[in-house]
DNA sequence: TCCATATAATTAGGATGCTAATCATTAAGA
DNA sequence: TCTTAATGATTAGCATCCTAATTATATGGA
């Protein structure tokens, strides 16, 4: 996250770039309201799901099944390829959706030290009901906030 | 952060704006290219600064220290002013920063609570090393991944 | 076969973020 | 004045992320 409120002004950026000769003062300016806006945003989603007893990164756990082709589910590693987050993680995060009541995990076939992940009736339910907000509060967001190349 | 390394193709987004109607499928797409590259850059920015024993918080209070116009320095809660985070994270970053020698704290002239924190030699130095590397970076990263709107 | 290496998952320990509650001091009003 | 409310900062407790090390199982070559 990225915790600037105030982005420097085109002035600031212009006496750093008389003090270091070699920045390139627009593609700072355009990285810093990158940089902000998807903070802003991220702000958002963590809120909505946190108000609906999830996380962000849950959410993309049970999404990242959830767009696999097969019915098979997905091994943690799988979905470690799949998400920028640590081994540790996912198999913290997959332990608590598991717990939850949204995930089922049995032995995988032919390989004793992996289980597969697959999304239970109301793990689909949990998905099928966040979605609709969650699409709507990017539109919305989006909307307000222009596209910052204002 | 947002952490999901394949967005959804554009036949993915389709599927779900026929399953929920009231969804912009441009803004959505839109939003997660927004996150993903934030992330993607918030990702090099802690690297660059966890390599020089910082973070991107602390580098943060530096600056928006730096860029205040007087030499007064701040109160821990104009910190939290102009930076999205909550009072105890300034609490302990401060502490962190004040401990490394590149903080000065004394107590507030007028109020008992507070105290001002300014920048020591030590932490002017810290940003003047850091910065051209800092816009290095970001210089490198828009210049590498382009504007996102390919 | 059997040992070395690779892979799946987890554990251990630490950093950094949050909210809620608390302490100390200041300001405001009856 | 004296009590109440507001403000600056911190503490307590929790969630979630990381890297490094560990455990268990598979695989591949001498």
């Amino acid at each position: 996250m990225f915790f600037l409120k105030d982005l420097p002004t085109r002035q600031m950026l212009q006496t750093y770039h008389e003090r270091y000769p070699g920045m390139n003062a627009e593609a700072v300016a355009e990285a810093l309201r990158l940089l902000r806006r998807g903070s802003l945003l991220m702000r958002a989603l963590e809120a909505y799901f946190t108000a609906h007893t999830l996380s962000q990164t849950r959410f993309l756990v049970l999404i990242v099944i959830d767009r696999e082709p097969g019915q098979e589910g997905l091994l943690a590693s799988a979905i470690a390829d799949r998400l920028d987050i640590s081994r540790p993680v996912v198999t913290e995060t997959v332990k608590a959706l598991v717990q939850a009541g949204l995930l089922g995990s049995v032995p995988a076939p032919g390989d004793g030290r992996a289980k597969r992940l697959t999304l239970t009736l109301a793990g689909r339910a949990v998905l099928a009901d966040l979605l609709p907000g969650y699409f709507a509060l990017i539109a919305d967001f989006m909307a307000r906030e222009g596209d910052g190349t204002a």
